[in-house]
DNA sequence: CTGAAAGCGCTAACAC
DNA sequence: GTGTTAGCGCTTTCAG
């Protein structure tokens, strides 16, 4: 079922349906109903890709996500989903695989397909590419710093500050050696954790030993693996901070399986605050970061900049949100 | 960039152009290289609508998964797309919301948009409409048990024979009386599922109490809602059967709050053997459910149904995988 | 091996 | 209010 043979059928002509679809209020109520009934009746609607050479677009955003696998990021995805299929959007998702060149390799395929808007989720990808795609006009957001900085619009935490909090917190307990299990180091958000790790110890005047320091994909077996490696030094920390959940939940099991307690042997902090380690056996102390929350900010930005029209002339904004320790038992704090 | 432009760069026709693209064999050597050489100069990538409302395809296949923050469905999404990318296929993918309205409505959504094929999992769509996808000639696949039955291709493990086991091991134990935690009952797998639970229990002779039959959406929350609801029973059940692993976590959490003992005083199990649990602390025995291998399985269904081009003549094909009861502590098994 | 030209199905000026 | 028509950018016959 084509345009002309739904006005044929109605009487009309092509552009009168075609109004019916996109105009409604511009036809005469009379002809409006007799076409839509044939609408109805045979169950049309246009061409999506005649629709979309027309119109220059196809309401579609295209999302990168580094693993679908990990909750941290499907929760944020959750809240993308949501505002932007609300909006009449679908999103096209592709798996970075925490690569940055099938994570490149990706984005050129979104673009092919001209889509109308790109979120991208803790990207590694180099500044250039990112700056690129918006120079190009093409609506981008990044959830999660970005090597581009400030000059693509971007929803995020201080991971910086959360770091600090968390440390601290550690430190504060009394204990000295504290090790960190952090993500890759090609993320600038990786970065900026060690950073602030590095930071804290310090000034707290502990000297930084490079061996308690280790950088990995994240994946439970990763950290599983990586805090098994921590309990072969000759030294063990006292405390072992990990920049995501899931890699606390595989330190947890490694830790376990070596028979050493938590957090009287070995206190553990963890980052994100997912919904699974709220029910835990082991309660988690993590950093509460509100994923949905970017989800939804990441995708009412990207929103704004698509309606907007021009999203080179736009100023990239920066919205940056607040993250809580959370404090629970695997940090060996007493409540009271 | 268009077509129009590269050809006179290159100095040829818009036609040349477009056989540089798509049969790159006919054209001579000499030609060839000239126009490769302006697209890539200029990066030209043709428009993907008029590409499409030409060939009638757009390379991409919607999937409509009832929760993304479930990692059984994730595990499933994970091996279809690595397939599907890998065949220059894209996925566009929607929130059922366990919900068979708002299913449909996803599915309208995907089908406008001239999708190549679909991929629905653990669908509560009625049989009519999965049938009529089929019947337009769209691929369609279901992963888990449909309304559709072996009308439309399916990937699908033994839901039935995967609880006997489970449940059998359970009265096996000399447990007598078992609760079932069920997802939602208007979906065949769980109606199966149910099935496969009465008819242990009935064959060991031990009578059916509805108080310990429970159906509810799948989600951790409703697992510890749920078990809490069967703990102020007068009598409580011996052992919990899962039929998700979100929800038996759901269950844990809630036995330990109340201070029960898993074994000693209830006995659980789950269902799936997702990543998380293989980790976890309170070791779970669940049913091992070939989750990736799903979704590789019902990609390759899906693709092979595409590339046939008449989808209406083939008749659906059923893929059964296996499961096996993966036994863990939580059930009070000993082994030796 | 290459070019001219006819659509693909739709939207939106532009006339009436 | 409605119809006529000119594209949108590409692919693919059909000639040459």
């Amino acid at each position: 079922m084509d345009i002309r043979q739904i006005a044929q059928k109605a009487g009309v002509s092509v552009a009168t349906v075609s109004r019916v679809q996109n105009h409604p209020e511009t036809v005469a109520p009379a002809t409006l109903e007799k076409v839509q009934a044939i609408i109805e009746e045979y169950q049309y609607t246009p061409n999506w890709f005649a629709r979309g050479m027309n119109l220059g677009k196809g309401d579609t955003i295209g999302l990168i996500v580094p693993d679908i696998l990990n909750p941290s990021y499907m929760e944020i995805v959750k809240g993308i989903e949501e505002i932007v299929y609300k909006h009449g959007y679908i999103t096209l998702m592709c798996n970075g695989d925490g690569d940055s060149k099938q994570e490149s390799d990706s984005i050129d395929n979104l673009l092919k397909r001209s889509v109308d808007g790109l979120i991208v989720l803790s990207t590694a990808l180099e500044k250039e590419k990112l700056i690129s795609i918006r120079q190009k006009g093409i609506p981008i957001v990044s959830i999660g710093e970005s090597n581009a900085g400030s000059e693509i619009d971007t929803v995020k935490i201080d991971y910086r500050e959360a770091t600090h909090n968390a440390i601290k917190h550690l430190v504060g307990m009394g204990y000295r050696s504290v090790a960190i299990i952090n993500g890759p180091i090609s993320k600038i958000e990786n970065q900026l954790r060690l950073k602030g790790y590095e930071e804290i110890l310090e000034s707290a005047g502990i000297s930084i030993d490079k061996k308690y320091i280790i950088s990995s994909k994240i994946s439970m077996e990763n950290g599983y693996i990586q805090a098994k490696k921590l309990l072969k030094l000759d030294k063990l920390p006292r405390a072992i901070f990990a920049t995501d959940d899931v890699i606390a939940m595989g330190v947890m099991a490694a830790l376990r399986d070596e028979g050493i307690r938590v957090p009287e042997d070995i206190a553990i902090v963890g980052f994100d605050n997912i919904n699974i380690i709220k029910m835990m056996e082991s309660k988690l102390t993590t950093v509460e970061n509100p994923l949905y929350r970017q989800g939804i900010e990441g995708a009412k930005l990207l929103l704004e900049l698509i309606e907007s029209g021009n999203t080179k002339e736009c100023v990239p904004k920066e919205i940056l949100l607040k993250t809580k320790l959370k404090i629970r038992k695997s940090c060996g704090y007493k409540t009271k």
